[in-house]
DNA sequence: AACAATATATCGCAAAACTATATAGTCATC
DNA sequence: GATGACTATATAGTTTTGCGATATATTGTT
């Protein structure tokens, strides 16, 4: 447990880093692509987002606007409370996620190429692994109202 | 290898932003941690520290600076090659990770509680993977002359 | 109707990183 | 041993990305 305290985010942001450099972002955020990734797997409030993504609610907001003036999400409101803002990707949005996940992969190739076959499936493995802790971390509430 | 590439850097990317968020990191970003960190394994020159960290050259010397000013890190010359500045860590230096270190286990055991044994033991291997997975990122200069 | 609560939006600001460029020191060559 | 190319670090200015505080609009409650 200390091992992974102690060590976990220290690579896990070092990875981010290095990889980020590794890619010509080009148009889109990595946030922005988080956002729609999500979004790909079904629509979303504001304040939903914000938190599973780990931001603020204004900054959700404006990230919003961002994609929708791209064309890449709709937002909607709800017919039962106006005060909602219901976000919802487009075919573009799936095709802009799409087209970043290929250019990644094709940047990332070559680092990938030289892992051995068993190194491959360690750090599937551990693709897998990040993404459970990832959700008991959005299920736990932590420091804020237990919704 | 789609695999990895289509999701680890996302998932990543989100780990770290939502345990950041957890910790209340008070004095010291997780930049400097790390910077730390690496200097805790040893010296190193300015320029050396910033592609470790996959950072530009002006920012680690700002960040260098900073760490200087707190008696985390000492600079010094080089006696034969007055351009280069060693960077070392000092005791208050390792006090500070090892500080940062116990206050993020604190504060992430709740999380870590609720894993099974199972779940933690895979995240101590996913934490190997990325390690070595920077590793070769560190190795490989792609873009960059190859020193 | 008035008031509290909720969802989103706006505003101003701060941190952290970048690029471009300046400065200072070294090395090679003449 | 002076000159110019090269290297290591520093400085300046800007951009990006996020936040907190607060405003606005809508809903629910008494």
């Amino acid at each position: 447990m200390e091992y992974v305290a102690g060590n976990l985010l220290a690579r896990a942001a070092l990875l981010v880093r290095l990889l980020v450099k590794q890619v010509p972002t080009g148009e889109i955020s990595r946030t922005e692509v988080e956002v729609l990734a999500e979004l790909a797997q079904g629509t979303r409030r504001i304040t939903e987002l914000a938190e599973l993504e780990g931001l603020a609610q204004p900054t959700m907001t404006v990230l919003v606007r961002r994609l929708e003036a791209r064309g890449w999400i709709v937002r909607e409101g709800l017919p039962d409370d106006g005060r909602v803002v219901i976000v919802a990707i487009t075919h573009e949005g799936r095709a802009a996620v799409e087209g970043f996940r290929a250019q990644f992969l094709a940047a990332l190739t070559s680092d990938l190429e030289v892992l051995s076959d068993s190194d491959l499936a360690e750090l599937s493995r551990a693709t897998d692994a990040l993404g459970s802790f990832v959700d008991v971390l959005q299920a736990v509430p932590s420091a804020r109202g237990s919704r």
